[in-house]
Formats: structure tokens, C-alpha cells, sequence
RNA sequence: CGAGGUGUAGCGAAGGUGGUAUCGCGCAUCGUUCGGGACGAUGAGAUCGCAGGUUCGAGUCCUGUCACUUCGACCA
């Protein structure tokens, strides 16, 4: 019974180490995140992978308002020609547009975009609203869902349609738009690690990964645990750019008319992705406490004796009126049955209650991360509980910390280069000319490893640029991506 | 878009040479269980991805098509 513990534990997922996109699969399938759909690239979040997006949403939404901004929405359907009016941004979305042609019976006289991002739509409305310095800075954001015709997709990672949040910014001078998009790319920082427990790289996007019609574009670069990079999250300083392309203009303090300056910024449901493969292990999801849908389950042992059900509802209550999410699970399933569902769905502490633990005052926590079994005393459950959640999080951000840094290597060469990429699965930091021919010709040799960012702490490495010997300007993380 | 793989019950699979579909899990009911995925009995559940074709007869052979999936290319 015991020998055969382990092995049935693991059987209905892959093992990480065995095949890992199989592993992220079987994971999303057995914690019920998704299901997939009948249209290509399209998914089914289903109610519990819905619940971790709404405390996400929670989470961010209250930094938003914090920081000033309001929500709005903006229509999904784009005219072609308001999305043809920024030259830049046409291009890099026209390959990937969903299209459509026909309304009721009759065809359109405009195609209509289903919106892959919302710049122009937002434009078009700030040409309408923004008429003096008085009206600056518009702070909007939306979630709402965008669609992007993805040739490859997968669960959360890429697919065709996805959920998330983008704000729009407007702003009298350069410099406020250019604080506003650093300060909520530290929003999207604080809360990876704050909320997602996901320690990340930060920076600047190359001007050959830059967002289409962008001045500057600023990212966060989580590493998953197989030490492929995730873009995580992006914030754009667009210039007046757009405002020109649309003109929008404002009559500023001095009676003289302006071109405000702009930004957007935002993350999606690709974060879930992170979650699951920045945390999950062979048993299934691990989820950071802050956003966990459930961050306790109690499983009542024996709980058709009597007393049983009674103390694990008592349990129930007390841990909720101290504002922890409680599910309490007294179906017929067996105890076993229970511990592994749970562990599957990456419920970050388990308490156990039975009619030993009754007798005795104790109950059992078990933590996600450990897997052990602690009795604590019931009279101070509130507390144990408490600092359990705190050390899972501890735990996740250790373990990532750990990876991130293990799988991060430093080349100074153009050999050692190829020999991190080839050899050393995660992020390469190495030198770099400035040159985006040296981008192209590294990510063609290596297959695949491209420029992450020029992150905000530069270390020196070496003079010369990793390729092709030059001075270098900059030091670069590279890696592959998801 | 290129190369491969897979579509049979909710899930996973078996079904040489054509003869009317089988198993495991899950599900339902009842009983016994309950501290790491319990056990027994009974039962429900499938127009074999879809559309054509060959044939007396197609899950099986042929043609087409769709979807999913892996790896690449592409992608902010």
C-alpha cells in the first residue's frame, strides 16, 4: 500500500523532467483551469482557473485606482481604416487580425477588426475629450478580452483569444507619460512578487522587440521553471506618436497648441501560464497564497463519527472571519482521494481534522510546498494558518529566486555564448553592440534565443558586443520564450 | 505556413485479412469503508471527428474535409 504511494500520486500527471509541455497540459486539464473549445486557439477557463483571474483582477485593479487611473470600455469591433492610421501599429498587427465582413445578411461596408489592442479606438476617443491641459492626464484602463489570430497557441501562454487588462494613458509633457509608464511597470513588479510570488527581470525591449508603434517598451521577464523566459507584462511609452497620427492636440498653459503624450500598458491571462510553470511541481499547480481561489481546504477525517463535521465547520468559520478563503470538503470522497485532488489544484495549506485530533485538541496543517504534516493546537489555529500562508509564499519566491538565478549565466564570449545556449537551458547575460543584425544573426544560430531586455541593473561583462566584437553599449538578457 | 502525430462512451485505450463495438477509469444507486487517489453488487452511457465513395455489409478500404496536438517558422 505504501510502496505503491508515490507512483499513484503521480499517474494522472507527467512528470516535469519526462516532457514538460505535456506536464503544463496535464496540469491545466487536472487542476480544471481550462478545457478547450471548438474553436482553434480559443479556451474554456473554467470556474476555478476563472476565480484565480478574478483575484488577479482584485489584486491589480485595486493598484490601478490607487494610482489614478478609471476604467472604461471601449468597443471591440475596430474600423479597418482607424486601425490603418498609425503606420507602425498596422503592420505589426495586420498578420494576425481576426476579420469581420458580414453583418446580419449583408456584407460591411467596412471591414470590421476584432480588437488585437485598443490604441487607435482609445485615440479616436481622446481626440474627442482632450481640449486643454485641464483635461490632461487621462488615466483609463479596461479588461476586457482581444483576439490575435496566433498560428501556435496553448492554454493561457498564446491563445487566440485572451482576457487582460490595458491601460491608456494620456499626459501634458513627455516626462509624466514617461514616469507614468516606468511607475506601472513597478505596479506589474510589486505585484509578481507580491501576488504571484514570481521574482522577475525587468528592463527595456531592443528596438527590434519593441510594441508596434512604440517609442519605448518596457517589459517583465519571468523565468519558468525550466528556465524559458515569459513575456510577462509590457508598459509602452508611445511619444505623440499616435496623437499625431490622429491628432489629437491640446491648448496648453501657454495658449499654444500641443501634442499630449501617451502610454499603454498591460498583462493578461498568460500570467496563469507563469503561475503554473513558474511554481508547479509533479504533483500538479502550486498557487502563491495571495491569489489562490481556495487558500485552505479542510478535510474531515472519519467525518461520518460523530463530532467530526461539527469541529471542521467551527474550523471553517474561524479561519474565515479571519478573511482566509476556506473550502471545506465533507463530499464521500475518500481522505486519500481528497489530499491528492487538492494538491493537484495547488491549494497552498491543507488542514486535516479527525476524531484523534478532536480527542487530543490538535489538528493537522499540511503545506503545499512541504508536503509534511504539523499537529497544531486548535486554540491557536488562527495564527498557525496565517504564518503557514506567509511561509508558502516565502517558499515560492526562495524557489524562484533559486532558479532564476541558477539558470542565468554569464557569457563574455562569443563561444561561451553559444555554449550557455546550447548547453544551459535560461537567461544568457552577455554584451551587446546595439546592432539589431547581432540580435538576428544570435537568435538564427542558437535557434531560437533572442534579446529579453536591457534590464535597469546593466552589469559589466565585457567591452565588446557577445557577436560581433564591436564596443559594446549595453548589457543584454537573452533567452527563449514561450 | 512547413514537418510529424492523434481523433472509437465524460477521460484513457483495444478493436490482423470488412460481418453491426470491447476494456479500464469516471458517472448513478445500494451496502461496507474512511489518517495518502477504498471495496463489492447492480446500472446508465457510442449515430466509431465530419462528408462522400467502394461493398450485400465499413470503426476497419478509398477520397475529401475539420479539429486537436508536438516540433519548427512567425509573433509585441
Amino acid at each position: 500500500m505504501a510502496a505503491n504511494k508515490d507512483k499513484k500520486m503521480v499517474e494522472q500527471i507527467t512528470s516535469m523532467d519526462v516532457d514538460f509541455a505535456q506536464w503544463y497540459t496535464d496540469v491545466v486539464k487536472k487542476a480544471e483551469l481550462a478545457d478547450y473549445s471548438g474553436v482553434k486557439g480559443c479556451m474554456i477557463i473554467r470556474p476555478y482557473g476563472y476565480a484565480i483571474w478574478e483575484n488577479i483582477q482584485r489584486e491589480l485593479d485595486a493598484r490601478f485606482k490607487k494610482t489614478g487611473h478609471e476604467n472604461v470600455y471601449m468597443p471591440m469591433f475596430i474600423p479597418e481604416s482607424l486601425l490603418q492610421k498609425e503606420k507602425d501599429h498596422v503592420e505589426g498587427f495586420a498578420p494576425e487580425c481576426a476579420i469581420v465582413t458580414i453583418g446580419g445578411q449583408n456584407k460591411l461596408a467596412e471591414r470590421l477588426i476584432v480588437r488585437p489592442t485598443s490604441e487607435t479606438v482609445f485615440c479616436e476617443h481622446f481626440k474627442n475629450v482632450i481640449q486643454s491641459y485641464r483635461d490632461l492626464p487621462k488615466l483609463y484602463n479596461q479588461w476586457v478580452n482581444v483576439v490575435r489570430w496566433e498560428k501556435t497557441t496553448r492554454p493561457f501562454l498564446r491563445t487566440s483569444e485572451f482576457l487582460w487588462q490595458e491601460g491608456h494613458t494620456m499626459h501634458e509633457t513627455e516626462e509624466e507619460a514617461r514616469e507614468e509608464t516606468l511607475r506601472m511597470l513597478g505596479v506589474y513588479e510589486e505585484f509578481y512578487l507580491n501576488c504571484l510570488a514570481i521574482p522577475a527581470i525587468t528592463g527595456r525591449k531592443t528596438e527590434k522587440e519593441k510594441f508596434a508603434g512604440a517609442e519605448e517598451t518596457y517589459t517583465i521577464e519571468p523565468m519558468m521553471h525550466n528556465g524559458v523566459a515569459l513575456q510577462g507584462g509590457t508598459s509602452h511609452y508611445f511619444g505623440d506618436g499616435f496623437a499625431k497620427a490622429f491628432d489629437i492636440t491640446f491648448t496648453g498653459r501657454d495658449n499654444k497648441v500641443y501634442y499630449p503624450h501617451q502610454t499603454s500598458w498591460g498583462v493578461s491571462t498568460r500570467m496563469i501560464g507563469a503561475i503554473i510553470m513558474a511554481h508547479g511541481d509533479d504533483n500538479g499547480l502550486i498557487l502563491p497564497p495571495a491569489i489562490a481561489p481556495i487558500q485552505l481546504v479542510i478535510i474531515p477525517v472519519a467525518q461520518h463519527k460523530e463530532g467530526v463535521l461539527e469541529k471542521a465547520n467551527e474550523l471553517k468559520a474561524r479561519l474565515e472571519a479571519q478573511g482566509i478563503r476556506v473550502k471545506l470538503d465533507d463530499s464521500d470522497q475518500s481522505t486519500g482521494w481528497k489530499y491528492s485532488q487538492y494538491e493537484m489544484k495547488g491549494v497552498p495549506v491543507r488542514l486535516e481534522i479527525g476524531p484523534r485530533d478532536i480527542e487530543s485538541g490538535n489538528c493537522v496543517l499540511v503545506s503545499r510546498v512541504s508536503r509534511e504534516k504539523n499537529f497544531v493546537a486548535i486554540d491557536s489555529v488562527e495564527a498557525e494558518v496565517e504564518k503557514m500562508l506567509k511561509f508558502v509564499h516565502d517558499e515560492l519566491v526562495e524557489r524562484a529566486r533559486v532558479n532564476l538565478a541558477q539558470k542565468t549565466t554569464k557569457a563574455a564570449t562569443y563561444e561561451e555564448f553559444l555554449d550557455a545556449a546550447e548547453n544551459k537551458p535560461g537567461f544568457i547575460k552577455a554584451m551587446w553592440c546595439g546592432d539589431s543584425e547581432c540580435e538576428d544573426k544570435l537568435k538564427d544560430v542558437t535557434g531560437g534565443v533572442k534579446s529579453r531586455c536591457i534590464p535597469f541593473n546593466e552589469e559589466h561583462i565585457a567591452d565588446t558586443c557577445v557577436c560581433c566584437g564591436k564596443p559594446a553599449k549595453h548589457m543584454v538578457v537573452w533567452g527563449r520564450q514561450y
